[in-house]
DNA sequence: TAAAAAAATGACTGAGCAGTCATTACTGCA
DNA sequence: TGCAGTAATGACTGCTCAGTCATTTTTTTA
């Protein structure tokens, strides 16, 4: 029973420490963050983050692995309530942007981590990869499947699927930069309709 | 006279130096990489560097900027030489691609370095963003042109030239990660498959 | 060829920071 | 209330590294 008691203060506590770093990593990027920073965000003391975490980078890891896992879960969701190919695309797109438009901060360390992953491949923590893949691939079943039916054209799902994963990061990146002056909806539907018509049959 | 020469020097050295800096960040990042690194790559002594360059951060954006601008001239005289909108698109993306494959570590700063745009928005080297958009914007052109001729569809030549970047980019990005089996021209022609569907009058 | 000027060097310094651990503050139980 | 065990603290340490500058090497000039 204090057993339980005891893992639901830890689990309040990473969390609240997962919560400032992901703040802290995303203002100042991994190596200008301090560890002093992370805690005084957190308002806790330096030494207690080393009580629920071992080092630096496990912190990044934590927060970037609990970003992934919702936004996924989010997308999976949302996807499956949607009944056609077009509409579980758009759904898939919507998702996402939206997802980043509200966790700013997160996006950034998102971004971020491809580059360690294209600089230290195969050295890099494989769940990150992994939950990275896993979208591209739910949207390449998708498509897979709506290819079978013929719904669409069979051209190379995996492909397409990351092709649409490049296109919402995109948006993303230009909304975020203040190069896009368009509407979100807009964004979404440009993409949509640029993809749709690519892809059908 | 010897103003020349000096110049012809002064220029030399400091290509060496961004060659090797190239080398150096794309290998290890920004922060990891030291001025000690640098000039052990250039094989001269870290006093030298400070030479040539007032900073570390310094060094680091002239050798972004002078790849940006290589790039950047590159694909701008290979599209010119292409006549239909068709080939000139599949050339941009084609020249951008085998680029990238030939100078990964110019690829990681790149890609880093849209990260710090995001990060200090407006802080940052101005031309650094301006040379970015540069390509896009020259895409841009080539299809706002092809619209009012009535070859492609008129839609939003700017949002347009982004998903083509934006897919451009991860193509590269899939390739060096291990994630595309197919042979580069297969990934391109799938690209050029989708978009021309999508857009084409 | 020798003196002067310019270029290159690398040992050194001061600041910053990840991680430690002796001390202090809490909590719960008798 | 007092005591034992647990959690939190933050001053401290050892190390790394950007940038400096007195010294050495190379080049130019007379």
């Amino acid at each position: 029973m204090s057993r339980t008691k005891q893992d639901v203060v830890t689990e309040f506590r990473c969390s609240e420490i997962l919560d400032a770093a992901r703040k802290t990593f995303a203002a100042q990027g991994f190596t200008s963050t301090t560890m002093d920073d992370i805690a005084e965000q957190a308002r806790i003391a330096k030494g207690t983050l080393y009580l629920y975490f071992p080092s630096k980078r496990d912190i990044y890891l934590a927060a970037l692995r609990q970003g992934i896992r919702l936004l996924n879960d989010d997308t999976n969701r949302k996807v499956a309530e949607r009944l056609g190919v077009q509409e579980k695309l758009r759904t898939f797109v919507k998702t996402r942007v939206e997802y980043f438009e509200q966790n700013r901060d997160f996006f950034l360390i998102y971004h971020s981590e491809i580059g360690n992953l294209l600089t230290h491949p195969g050295k890099q923590d494989g769940e990150v990869s992994e939950l990275y893949l896993q979208q591209a691939q739910m949207l390449e079943g998708i498509l897979r499947t709506a290819a079978d039916k013929g719904e669409i054209r069979d051209l190379r799902p995996d492909a397409t699927a990351f092709a649409v994963c490049d296109m919402t990061r995109g948006v993303i990146v230009q909304r975020m930069l203040g190069w896009s002056k368009a509407e979100l909806e807009d964004d979404i539907q440009h993409l949509i309709e640029v993809i749709w018509r690519g892809i059908a049959a």
